[in-house]
DNA sequence: GGCGGAATTTGATCAGGATCATAGCTAGGC
DNA sequence: GCCTAGCTATGATCCTGATCAAATTCCGCC
């Protein structure tokens, strides 16, 4: 079923060879000379998820790290009566495993099919030591990491439902830029519940304010899963939650 | 009684000598060697600031990084409109200025008389390059607050008021803990309103959250600004939300 | 010790978002 | 192409926490 051999060829595959990985420039990887890369093949499995997926518990042991070569990846904490917070979406070049000391703080499940670059902790460990370059690209994503979670913070602390999602559209629209990627077009890969517990609300509140920047034209969406920012400038000042 | 440092000599000043410095052993200097430190003292000015006084503002380009010495720092983020999300509180041995690759991406402010070691970015910087054990060390600080950042975004999203103001005395209880201090007194530094917007909740909800508490036999207030926990299994239960 | 101002508590009301309920869509299987 | 199950949208109602409004307590200060 979930084999690591992927099944047929397509470029959102897991490659099997760092040299020529696409995901290689936004990835730790980055920073890695040809020969160093070899190091980091050595001690990296490839491993392929189906929708629904799990690929680590909140709590179990850290025995892997992972770099997220393609798909979607959800982490989430939960509450012993069921209710979650979807902590984070995870992209292509997107590191997974941070923060985990000894046990995960966090659960991680495939949105999408997923392919992941896995890698031993305690061997990836002794490959950070190895390269001091590894690191410090670790503590600047580390440091990105936690810019992130303040904007986080604030958004589920003092924003306003409408700001709430005009907020996550700018983001997954700038993750397009990152990959070059139309920025005004955005592919929702998660449902409205994902959303909905990432933005610490209901899926009615998700659906109704979706209709309402549908209403007012800042956005269309010509499919359940496909966004298009019509108002760019107007979605941004909503973000902000201006009075 | 009166806790406060007072202006002249105390043990709670900043101590101008890094070698007796009893904040060291939970601060990131802990991994430094004798003559290691030499060099941290060499790049460190000490700066004492009175209760409300700003550190830095968010967006202002990251120039110091900090070590808090004593006493209470807040750091948050505000929405144009005004409304503020304190994004946490720091207490001695804490780290100030990670997460700032060029400006800071959060405002800070002492709550109390504050006590710092105030390092240039730069020199800090090449400090790092030099001593591999301190970039370690922050890494793990990254991580540590990665953890916590993940935990406060389950409290905003997904947790009752009561259920925050728990957790929320439950952290201070254990960050007594780290300092061996008795865990079932908890002196609060901040104002009510600080802790409003720690918890993404007004002043008056944390009131009668106080007052539910108290009620309940949970707390005790014996003063504005101490809270004696009564039920330690309960304040947990409670915190995690049970149904 | 009394004064004044700020912080906190308490009370009354309101409204935004949750909850409960139902209907409509859509994608995948046959 | 149709059926079904799950996702999404919309409608009705409720309720928690925000807002508005005092009252009270606390603390620094003279």
């Amino acid at each position: 079923m979930h084999s690591t051999a992927p099944k047929g060829h397509s470029l959102d595959e897991a490659p099997e060879d760092c040299i020529h990985c696409e995901i290689r420039r936004l990835a730790i990887c980055a920073v890695l000379k040809e020969e160093e890369l070899a190091a980091m093949m050595a001690i990296t499995r490839y491993r392929s998820l189906a929708p629904g997926e799990m690929i680590f518990e909140e709590g179990e042991p850290a025995r892997s790290l992972y770099n997220v070569a393609s798909g979607t990846v959800r982490i989430y904490k939960l509450l012993p009566n069921g209710r979650r917070q979807i902590t984070g979406f995870l992209f292509a070049g997107d590191f997974l495993g941070l923060a985990s000391p000894k046990a995960y703080a966090y659960g991680a499940e495939a949105v999408t099919e997923v392919n992941l670059c896995q890698f031993d902790s305690a061997a990836f460990k002794s490959l950070v030591d190895r390269f001091e370059t590894v690191k410090s690209r670790l503590l600047e994503r580390a440091n990105d990491e936690l810019t992130v979670a303040q904007e986080q913070m604030l958004l589920l602390g003092r924003k306003t439902p409408l700001a709430k999602l005009s907020s996550f559209l700018l983001r997954l629209s700038s993750n397009n830029a990152r990959w070059e990627r139309p920025v005004d077009t955005i592919e929702l890969s998660m449902t409205r519940e994902d959303i909905a517990d990432y933005l610490g609300l209901t899926i009615e509140t998700v659906s109704r304010t979706f209709t309402k920047l549908k209403g007012d034209g800042v956005i269309a969406l010509p499919e359940r899963s496909r966004v298009v920012i019509r108002e760019f400038d107007k979605l941004e000042e909503i973000a902000e939650d201006f009075d």
